[in-house]
DNA sequence: GAGCACTGC
């Protein structure tokens, strides 16, 4: 069935109620979005109280959607229309259409398994088949059925007893898992689920929820013109080059977006564009180049949304940051080269990569759409028909090339002790949900029975942190130095704190010696965060009032090539984290500059990300045995101690360790004896 | 002596 947006609203309706799970594809602009959820409050769905649950995969998508539809009711945010994201909590008592993230959900299915508040639970986006998608879908799956079992509004079939008795499956498949078994009789209303996806793979959908019915709705895109080469390209940098000039000297007026794989590629071809249009004739030199990618710093980013000046043509280079998480107004050409770095994960290995490989047919669609949202446009990809058809259909889910571990900790937290058994979607490969119960019972957090262990993995479980950081701050008040690390984590887990351009690398270098610290990196962080206090505590002194303190951080940043957004998103991280610890009962200490305490406890917690040097210079992984080198962006890349921690191993040009520490060698199998007293 | 896409709790 397909259907416009503006027309549905009675058959949409009815759609839901008559069925328990409906698919949505929706091609963008389609409005589904933002009119469903009013649809089916209009259509009583929010009666008695209860809530309509949207989720994004994207934090910005939950809040500019939930904007919009306050002001299409004509509603103050926070009150019918709210949103709900990490460190921002914009709803009510009085909420009844609240837009979120997904991973947001999950967290919130540890305090109410039941997800009881909800009516309706609709799952955007689900094509992009991110990890908390896929998680969410299985669990939506299971709570579904179990709030079915403990209906209030057919309580004949399935009378609830009062105990807490988990639920037999005599019933075969349709029986409730035992991690949802109600209390005293509890009793819920049903769950309606809606799937919305944009892309072709509906019956995917519909198969995972047992043949669940999918409806169309039209969208609103104008046509794009696709054009190929005849042949394949050599060098897809020269040949963007030569697409840009060439669309800018013989195509009429609109701005031309290339996507490209990384910082790297977009400064070179920058580079060359502005070269080249030089030599121009002087009325041919209307062109202005500019960039977004997402480590670059967010002033910096603003410049892609500025109009050009009159008469100009914007040239955009961006990375795959412009397919979904930005709208750059003004496009009518796209330049797809065909391939995206992306993140890869071996089980067998347990070593991550980032690579370029070509896109899949669903990306390739994505990115030529981006020339038709204001008009007609044109799709120039750099490949030649045939390889288009030979490309995948979409991008394998990331639940296949991730590591899970905090993946699996959250599902043991949830009370799924079979993961092994868990209905995904796509299931992740065996080896790596057995490497993943390996890691967490080597750092306590399940028992040798693969139970969460008490306190433990339930400690763990709580912080919304990568396993072994969590692992790191429960230890740390053992050794004086809570604080401390509270401030390493943080740092570790937002997005790169060091910003460094191309033709300024040597000058940035310069700026962060002032940090710097060769016991290593970590301490290095710590010194970033707190010259960012100090400073802020000085500007408090001078002048009190925020903006004025904003503004003269910023500055600091930009003097210290420090990434502004990355620095405030980490201390976000910091006051969340500290606010679990402080619940839990851990005593926030400080070591002072005694860091020793402070890495004989990093050793003695991310113990399985151990490395020691070789006779030839080189490092070798203590887990994989991976041959490795320190990156060079480490503070301490020159100095090679014996033995080092590191944050993580990625494989790149190389495979390199990041953030990286010295410690004494004989700190493992005194601190870690359960892992290292036999080898060593 | 080389360089990490994107997103999320």
């Amino acid at each position: 069935m397909t259907l416009a947006i503006g027309d549905a609203e009675k058959r949409l309706v009815v759609e839901v109620r008559t069925h328990d799970t409906l698919i949505i594809v929706g091609e963008t602009g389609s409005g589904k979005t933002t009119q469903l959820p009013q649809f089916l409050f209009n259509g009583g769905f929010c009666d008695g109280g209860k809530v309509i649950g949207i989720t994004q995969p994207r934090r910005v998508a939950a809040v500019t959607v939930a904007k919009r539809v306050a002001e299409e009711c004509g509603v103050e945010l926070g009150q019918k229309v709210g949103y709900s994201i990490r460190f921002e909590d914009v709803t009510s008592r009085s909420t009844r259409i609240k837009y979120m993230t997904d991973g947001l959900l999950l967290r919130e299915a540890l305090l109410d398994p039941f997800l009881s508040r909800y009516s309706v639970i609709i799952v955007d986006e689900a094509h992009e088949r991110t990890v908390h998608t896929d998680v969410l879908l299985g669990l939506l799956k299971d709570v579904q059925r179990a709030r079915s079992k403990y209906n209030t509004t057919q309580n004949n079939s399935d009378k609830v007893n009062g105990n807490c008795s988990a639920i037999s499956g005599k019933e075969g498949i349709t029986h409730s898992p035992s991690y949802l078994k109600a209390c005293q009789g509890a009793k819920f209303f049903p769950l309606k689920l809606i799937i919305m996806s944009a892309s072709l793979d509906a019956r995917g959908f519909s198969a995972y929820f047992g043949g669940a019915r999918a409806v169309h709705i039209q969208g609103r895109q104008y046509p794009v013109d696709i054009l190929y080469t005849y042949d394949p390209v050599r060098d897809y940098l020269n040949a963007a080059l030569i697409t840009i000039l060439q669309i800018h000297l013989e195509e009429g007026p609109g701005d031309i977006l290339v996507f490209l794989t990384g910082q790297e590629e977009i400064e070179s071809v920058e580079r060359l564009v502005r070269e080249r249009i030089r030599h121009l004739p002087l009325s041919s030199q209307n062109v202005v180049t500019v960039s977004i990618y997402s480590s670059l710093p967010s002033e910096q980013q603003m410049k892609v949304f500025r109009p050009p000046p009159p008469g100009c043509r914007k040239v955009i280079l961006a990375t795959n940051i412009a397919e979904t998480s930005v709208t750059i107004p003004g496009i009518k050409y796209v330049i797809d080269p065909g391939v995206v770095k992306a993140r890869d994960y071996s089980a067998k290995t347990g070593l991550e990569s980032l690579v370029i490989v070509p896109t899949s047919k669903a990306q390739a669609l994505q990115r030529s759409g981006r020339a038709g949202r204001e008009g007609p446009g044109k799709c120039f990809r750099l490949y030649p028909e045939s390889v288009f058809f030979e490309l995948k259909d979409s991008t394998l889910p990331e639940i296949k090339r991730c590591n899970l571990s905090s993946i699996v900790l959250q599902l043991k937290a949830l009370g799924i002790d079979d993961i092994i058994g868990f209905d995904f979607m796509d299931k992740p490969d065996r080896d790596s949900i057995k490497k993943s119960l390996e890691q967490l019972i080597a750092l306590g957090a399940l028992t040798d029975e693969y139970k969460l262990s008490d306190p433990v993995g339930q400690q763990m479980s709580r912080l919304p942190l990568d396993p072994i950081h969590s692992k790191a701050i429960i230890l740390a008040t053992q050794y004086n130095c809570l604080e401390e690390m509270l401030i390493t984590v943080s740092m570790l887990s937002v997005e790169s704190i060091f910003y460094s351009p191309h033709d300024k690398l040597e000058e940035a270098k310069v700026a962060w010696k002032r940090f710097s610290c060769l016991e290593g990196d970590h301490i290095t962080l710590i010194n970033v965060y707190w010259a960012s206090v100090e400073f802020i505590e000085k500007n408090k002194i001078k002048d009190g009032r925020v903006k004025a303190i904003e503004g003269n951080l910023k500055k600091w940043c930009r003097e210290n090539f420090i990434n502004n957004r990355s620095l405030r998103h980490a201390q976000d991280v910091h006051s969340q984290i500290r606010g679990h610890v402080q619940q839990m009962g851990l005593t926030v200490n400080s070591c002072g500059d005694d860091m020793l305490q402070f890495r004989r406890c990093l050793a003695a917690s991310f113990f399985l990300n151990a490395a020691l040097k070789q006779p030839d210079g080189s490092y070798r992984a203590m887990e994989s045995g991976q041959r490795v080198q320190i990156h060079p962006s480490s503070m301490i890349s020159g100095t090679k101690p014996d033995c080092v921690i590191y944050n993580e191993l990625v494989q790149t040009s190389r495979p390199y360790l990041r953030y990286v520490t010295r410690i004494d060698p004989l700190w493992l199998p005194e601190l870690a004896p359960q892992y290292y007293a036999a080898q060593t």
